[in-house]
DNA sequence: CGTGAGCACT
């Protein structure tokens, strides 16, 4: 190690070389609190060792504090400089003090590998050195992180012996252990056993509900306690996205801005809302939120852009997201993945493909899902040499060993390519059992390319494995029997099934108006103006059928239905609600922009067709995997979805 | 030397 001037340390770690740091720091000495947020400022071994080396230059090792040691050894663990953190632990004269071995443990626990601090943990135990409030608090949070719920409780054993539980520190990072193991109840009773609790015990609190599920503690919670801070905002607008409540997080996220304004939106409440947004479909309030972060001037950082991207993407402006992206300098891999999974879903497979080898003539290593991405990219597109390619050199070039989802869209390739038979062959062969999805494309594969015979093998296929306990086989196979019109062994598999509970997700879509989202559910009857919607539709459909552009089709019906109720099942999907609300309100030729929790029925697909020619309308349908846009009577995915 | 939050997906 050679050492380094002060001044380029300085112009290696703050944006501003002639700042506070140099001055402050040679005036106070190393234990001033400059050196320690240094430190805390490093994001890589490196830069570490460079600040390591001009303290050493200035007083020998064995000299160093105790403290600034103690920082050092976590800085080195965290950043996943294990040996050098090793070095100052223990090749010194002294034996190391009970601060070292804390900091070592925290350094582990921010690692991949936080197995290790319980692993030292255990050591000091055995050696005889006495924990404290310190080790307790770092030893749980790496419990968490390494995801091993019977250490926790093992260590929470060992506070409550030893009188630590009762510490503010030690107490809140068990609460958040048992949230983050969804244990709302055991995190319920310790927070109940606190001598105290503040805003990071209330927010663990209700991170363990929203965990667990039940919203509405957590909503119950979070209106009781004293002072929210914007980390507590954020869980709870997260809780409300990862249960599919966009609409709840955007008035939460509403909420906070008007009737809140001490408590600042956060980089974490921004993400959660634009992605609120991509999932809903909702452009304008998408917009509106981007317009606001760039108002209150936040800086965007990756993760802002990413979520930007795969707003603008997922609400049918391939065109935005793309200049977001160009414009944007340090990307990530994540800010790739996101462009290119928004490419592929577009129907722009060459463009993904070509990002995604430029992405790796940079030298980054795409992960898994950026691999998934561009893999559904290809085969949205029919490229299947491109898809087969990266997909037999996963492992090797990239060290990526496929999961059930890759399979998934490999074979989902392969069937939509015209290979529905070398498809099955990989059903068969590969290494998981294939799951819903994957019969589900295979299936739809032989309905379009009207292959009977091997739909009737896979169908086969299905019930001889159905007949074991697997549930989830018996609705599937109940629908494709329906699909097939096979209504006996719809029957005998119901009859199977009767007493079991059946997961039946509903068709919903939703269209934005002005700003507002509707939602509507397939023959939704809760839409205040569901009366004269119905009244629209039945004017376009019959306007339609009229011009020859549409002939009620009702295969996609699941149910055995005589023919006139399965002619009033479709023409309720949820999408031509949407689209009749959406001729109704918006002014002729503006498009009509719809977002479908499920994948677009084949009826519905060829009403689109009829609307975009019949009212010269562009519509714009994310489906579940994919963009359509309905122009001039055609839609972008060449009728391959 | 401390405890709480988020994104990309068949």
């Amino acid at each position: 190690m050679h050492p380094v001037s002060k001044r380029s340390i300085s112009i290696l770690l703050f944006e501003n070389p002639s700042g506070a740091f140099c001055t402050s720091s040679s005036r106070r000495g190393f234990s001033s609190p400059p050196i320690s947020h240094l430190l805390k400022k490093c994001s890589t071994v490196s830069q570490l060792k460079q600040v390591h080396a001009h303290l050493i230059v200035n007083s020998p090792p064995t000299s160093l504090p105790s403290s600034l040691r103690g920082s050092l050894i976590c800085s080195y663990a965290s950043l996943g400089g294990v040996a050098y953190a090793a070095i100052l632990f223990d090749r010194f004269p002294s034996l190391p003090s009970i601060l070292l071995w804390n900091s070592m443990i925290q350094g582990y626990s921010k690692t991949t590998a936080p197995q290790q601090s319980l692993r030292l943990f255990q050591q000091m135990l055995l050696i005889g050195v006495t924990p404290d409030d310190y080790t307790f608090t770092f030893a749980i949070t790496a419990c968490s992180r390494y995801g091993s719920f019977k250490s926790g409780e093992c260590v929470h054993g060992l506070a409550r012996k030893s009188g630590f539980v009762f510490n503010q520190f030690v107490g809140n990072a068990l609460v958040s252990f048992y949230s983050f193991f969804s244990r709302s109840s055991d995190a319920q009773k310790l927070f109940d056993e606190m001598p105290l609790r503040d805003v990071f015990s209330w927010t663990s609190l209700i991170r363990g509900y929203v965990n667990a599920g039940d919203l509405a503690a957590a909503k119950e919670i979070f209106k009781e306690m004293p002072d929210p801070n914007d980390v507590t905002w954020a869980v709870v607008i997260a809780g409300y996205v990862s249960h599919h409540r966009y609409s709840d997080a955007l008035r939460c996220f509403r909420d906070l801005l008007q009737q809140h304004p001490k408590v600042k939106p956060n980089e974490a409440i921004f993400v959660c809302v634009l992605s609120a947004c991509a999932h809903l479909g909702a452009l304008d309030q998408g917009r509106w939120a981007h317009a606001y972060i760039d108002k209150i001037h936040f800086r965007k950082s990756s993760n802002i852009y990413t979520a930007l991207i795969d707003m603008y993407a997922k609400c049918g402006r391939i065109d935005s997201a793309k200049e977001i992206f160009d414009k944007f300098h340090s990307k990530d891999i994540l800010t790739w993945t996101s462009m290119i999974s928004g490419l592929g879903m577009h129907g722009h497979g060459q463009e993904a493909l070509r990002l995604f080898y430029q992405l790796v003539s940079l030298g980054i290593k795409p992960d898994g899902v950026t691999l998934l991405g561009v893999l559904n990219g290809c085969s949205h597109s029919g490229l299947v040499d491109e898809g087969c390619h990266i997909f037999d050199n996963m492992i090797h070039l990239w060290g990526v060993v496929p999961k059930i989802e890759h399979y998934g869209c490999f074979i989902d390739l392969l069937s939509r390519g015209g290979c529905p038979e070398k498809a099955f062959e990989v059903v068969k062969t590969m290494p998981m059992i294939p799951d819903i999805v994957i019969w589900r494309c295979l299936l739809s594969a032989c309905r379009i390319h009207g292959n009977v015979h091997l739909g009737q093998q896979i169908v086969d296929h299905i019930a001889q494995m159905a007949t074991g306990s697997h549930s989830g086989g018996h609705t599937l196979l109940s629908n494709l029997y329906a699909s097939m019109g096979q209504w006996d062994k719809v029957a005998k598999v119901r009859k199977s099934m009767e007493g079991r509970r059946i997961d039946w997700a509903p068709g919903c879509s939703c269209i934005e108006i002005n700003g507002v989202v509707h939602e509507f559910l397939s023959a939704d009857k809760f839409h205040p103006l569901i009366k004269e919607i119905r009244e629209k539709l039945d004017e376009v459909l019959r306007r339609l059928s009229g011009e020859g552009y549409y002939i009620p089709n009702t295969t996609p019906v699941l149910f055995d239905l005589v023919e006139e109720e399965k002619v009033q099942a479709v023409a309720w999907h949820s999408e031509k609600l949407a689209v009749a609300l959406g001729l109704m309100t918006t002014e002729e030729g503006t498009p009509i922009r719809i977002t479908k929790n499920l994948r677009i029925c084949e009826d519905c697909h060829a009403a689109m067709k009829g609307v975009s020619e019949v009212y010269k309308r562009e519509i714009v349908v994310r489906d579940r995997s994919r963009f359509h846009t309905f122009k001039s009577g055609n839609c972008t995915c060449l009728n391959y979805w």
